[in-house]
DNA sequence: AGCACA
């Protein structure tokens, strides 16, 4: 009752204090770009960011009342204004004398992160989903979700406070990117706060709660009929019902992963019906659709395992896919239907024995790719699908000498594999994103 | 573009 808050809240002039109000502040506003602009009149010894409605606001604390007149005087008689990426920063005197409860940088918060999932659909938002966006940021221990009077909660846990400090900064307040979410669901908000764990419990795999550390924890029996998304967990294991569908994570991906590489390794086992392959968790994933489920046991049998190329290369990681029917509107270099229409038919355009290295001049009748790696024998063992890597030397003699036809090595494909985890990160860190959310 | 925190 007795507080501050019967004062006016704006005067013309306010008196002057070691605290200056910024405003106008580029929402990404790091404290190390507010100690950047502030060194040059003298020693910042706190800073305050991300404030206000907007989170454009912010604060520093001189050591001395001295330095922050020093610096309102400069920029008053500046004609080139404080910016801070670029963007005008307006600088006035805080009506406080110094900054309160800011916590020097490091010490932010815990490790643990209590996120809070806002919106009419926001218990349909899936652990797995969670789990994808904040791996952007570091690599997630555990997660566990709760229902609470404030809502869907999540708490998630990353190895070090740093990580947790730079996920909560850059996702507190956003939306989750609507194509990370099923169709139907309407924008899903994230508040983020520091939680006070700093080891969470998790007992089992479920559809409410992860630990990603521990592949040898059991799973949930509830969670073997769970209706979430992938129920990709670590450890994978007969916990899917058999589908036609197979999931594919490819580990220890030094090498291309072509879709038509992809398809030429599955059409071993029978026909492919259609592909779709996707970035997840900073890997490379894909979905095979078989015309039936016996063919997609056999190929996930056979393939589980295994290295697309020799030397460990692009090992592949099935399971089965919830998916019965995959929707791919588009043929193109990430996902195709090699559907036929009309049955009896040659697979349409997409030309499945094609393939990097009898695509760059396998030795004739060697081991480039043969076609027959097209027909539906679902016994067709492993060794022979699998492609040459080369190491550069396929044109050694011992193939016979091939004069004008060497093999491009793979690697000297231009496959990046020092990108970043993900690629929507770039969403969040870039002001491609409205800050109410979505990204556009 | 106008003052935080719990």
């Amino acid at each position: 009752m007795s507080s501050v808050s019967s004062q006016p809240q704006f005067r013309l002039t306010q008196p002057p204090s070691k605290v200056l109000h910024l405003r106008n502040l580029p929402w990404e506003c790091t404290e190390e770009e507010l100690v950047e602009l502030g060194k040059p009149f003298g020693k910042v010894v706190n800073t305050k960011c991300n404030v206000g409605p907007n989170r454009n606001q912010a604060f520093i604390e001189f050591s001395d009342l001295n330095q922050a007149i020093a610096m309102i005087s400069y920029y008053a008689s500046s004609s080139e204004p404080a910016q801070v990426r670029g963007k005008t920063v307006y600088l006035q005197y805080s009506n406080r004398q110094e900054i309160v409860n800011n916590k020097t940088t490091a010490d932010v918060g815990g490790n643990v992160l209590l996120v809070t999932i806002e919106g009419a659909d926001a218990r349909l938002v899936s652990i797995d989903v969670l789990h994808l966006v904040f791996s952007a940021f570091g690599f997630v221990h555990k997660i566990t979700t709760f229902e609470k009077t404030a809502g869907f909660q999540a708490l998630v846990q990353f190895s070090d406070a740093e990580t947790a400090s730079s996920a909560k900064n850059a996702l507190d307040g956003r939306n989750i990117p609507s194509y990370l979410l099923p169709e139907h669901l309407g924008p899903c908000t994230l508040r983020i706060t520091y939680s006070a764990h700093t080891d969470l419990s998790v007992k089992f795999q479920s559809h409410r709660s992860r630990d990603y550390t521990n592949a040898n924890l059991p799973v949930a029996p509830s969670a073997i009929d769970a209706n979430g998304m992938f129920s990709v967990g670590l450890d994978g294991k007969k916990l899917e019902p058999e589908s036609n569908v197979l999931l594919a994570s490819i580990e220890n991906m030094q090498y291309a992963v072509t879709l038509d590489v992809l398809h030429m390794v599955f059409s071993s086992f029978g026909p492919v019906q259609k592909i779709a392959m996707f970035d997840k968790n900073g890997g490379l994933q894909a979905l095979i659709q078989y015309p039936d489920v016996q063919t997609a046991v056999v190929a996930k049998e056979a393939l589980e395992g295994h290295c697309i190329y020799d030397g460990g290369f692009c090992k592949l990681h099935l399971s089965y896919s919830r998916h019965s029917d995959l929707s791919i509107k588009v043929n193109n270099d990430r996902s195709r239907t090699t559907q036929f229409q009309h049955c009896n038919d040659e697979p349409p355009a997409f030309n499945s024995g094609q393939q990097p290295v009898a695509t760059h001049g396998g030795p004739p009748g060697s081991h480039s790719m043969p076609a027959q790696m097209n027909n539906n024998n679902p016994y067709l063992p492993l060794e022979p699908c699998r492609l040459k890597m080369g190491h550069g030397m396929m044109q050694d003699a011992s193939h016979g000498g091939l004069p004008h036809a060497p093999a491009m090595p793979l690697q000297t494909w231009s496959y990046a594999i020092a990108r970043p985890p993900l690629s929507y990160i770039n969403l969040f860190s870039h002001s491609r994103i409205s800050r109410s959310g979505e990204c556009y």
